[in-house]
DNA sequence: CGCTCGCATTGACGCCGATCAAGGCCGGGC
DNA sequence: GCCCGGCCTTGATCGGCGTCAATGCGAGCG
């Protein structure tokens, strides 16, 4: 339905950045309408507002916590994690964003930002103007729909990381964290089979709730049940054999007798 | 700036049902400014919208997963426990929602609710009805500011949740919990001094990730350490001397030598 | 009144995961 | 080549919190 609305150099801009030899756009699936969803919205953001463009590389601050908050950000290729900050200083991954997600959406209500934003790896980030958008909003109301969907994703999203932290034993807890990477990328339309981690141990366990051999322990026990497999050579890139699989380990997790790893 | 807008008729209107008798209004201090903001907020939107209104008991539930997503609801009196449910059944508190805070908005995106909104005492919801909102904000852009600071605070407070859960040991994760009672208490002009918890020590742990033992271990150190002190008759009943002091020690237990209560 | 039922408290014990420590692998610099 | 430093893995030990169990307390009710 958003396709009606597209012009076809719209269409032709919204390529991604190649990011890497395992980031070969597939088609597979049902996944392909959420891709192609994602490249609507795009399509239609930079019609209705030829945002500025800006490409990023790994480490890089698309913005900081304190910051004055002025433009929202969509990641049109790349990976980008969200890390927060206590008051004392102890920082942690509170969320990953991939292909299509909005950034910074925590700033409107105080205006300044409360995370700092960093990307993972080369990619592009289309910065849109917070009062731009909502001028916008007003001429076209489909956009407000666009962002208001966005915004609600990530609360609903939020609530799952919050129920995978509180629930999950730590096998499950790092399955269920591949799962979901796998799923996100399926979502952009990147092939799943094969995963090249951006993370360190330290930074998953630190989006996780848990330390970096806890998460060490946990992937070998994965790799040792035949759920992943690591690559010969790098111990970030895991193949996912079957993504299902994982998911029906993370389920019988939940049960009662939650079986367990040896 | 907001209460420029706001018609007497409409200050008169929000006033919030009594609920109990430790919930009187008392104006003390900075927090007085926040409390008005939501006076100003609910009456910004009884003016734009004339929204409907419900009274709902303990345990009524005022939208369930699965159920179609059509409105908005604010909480205008009472005390709401938002549950999510995973897959295989297991259900989580997630959240917990006071005086002048929105509910479902993790409907919008995929057109249904997606947790359950279940009132823990008697109060009053008004419900817009979204597409009315949506046409009321092209009218009233200031409604769009209001409506998105709301979304963009969700955010942020699922953010801390978060924090809190992975890094704070059993004891200050308990604290942090009642800090931030008080605080949303305090913010919607009511006593800190005070407050009854309207869950039992089970819903405590669940929203907070461990069980109700632990609970009731916590609330009893934080007890003999005089951080808390109980009321005579009902454990529900607690009085917090000092809010700052539990703050502090929430602060202290993120420390390398972590200080332990005995 | 005494019964039961739900909720809370407290203790004893065991397990999961944090902590401490040692060692392997790989890439970069001299 | 060598060394060095970052990252990962694996083992041993310890402690916090979950689990199981017993008891207390108040409310509702026949």
């Amino acid at each position: 339905m958003l396709a009606t609305a597209l012009s076809p150099a719209a269409r032709s801009c919204v390529r991604p950045v190649p990011i890497g030899p395992w980031s070969q756009k597939v088609d597979a699936g049902s996944d392909q309408r959420a891709s192609q969803q994602i490249v609507d919205t795009l399509g239609l953001l930079n019609d209705a507002l030829a945002p500025e463009r800006r490409v990023v590389h790994a480490g890089d601050a698309i913005y900081q916590a304190g910051e004055r908050f002025g433009k929202l950000h969509i990641l049109n290729s790349g990976f980008v994690k969200i890390v927060g900050m206590s008051a004392d200083g102890r920082e942690q991954v509170v969320g990953l964003k991939f292909r299509g997600d909005w950034l910074g959406f925590d700033g409107i209500a105080n205006g300044e930002y409360t995370c700092d934003a960093i990307a993972m790896d080369t990619g592009e980030i289309w910065l849109l103007r917070y009062d731009a958008l909502l001028a916008a909003c007003v001429r076209q109301p489909l956009l407000l729909t666009v962002l208001h969907g966005a915004m609600s994703r990530e609360i609903g999203r939020d609530r799952e990381s919050l129920m995978s932290v509180c629930t999950l034993p730590a096998d499950a807890r790092v399955a269920e964290f591949l799962r979901y990477w796998a799923g996100s990328l399926s979502r952009c339309g990147l092939r799943t089979d094969q995963i090249t981690l951006r993370m360190t141990r330290a930074e998953i366990g630190n989006y996780l709730g848990m330390t970096l051999e806890t998460v060490s322990r946990a992937l070998s026990r994965l790799a040792r049940a035949r759920l992943i497999h690591f690559a010969e050579k790098g111990r970030r890139d895991i193949s996912i054999p079957e993504v299902d699989a994982l998911a029906d380990f993370v389920q019988a997790s939940l049960a009662p007798a939650s079986p367990t790893l040896q």
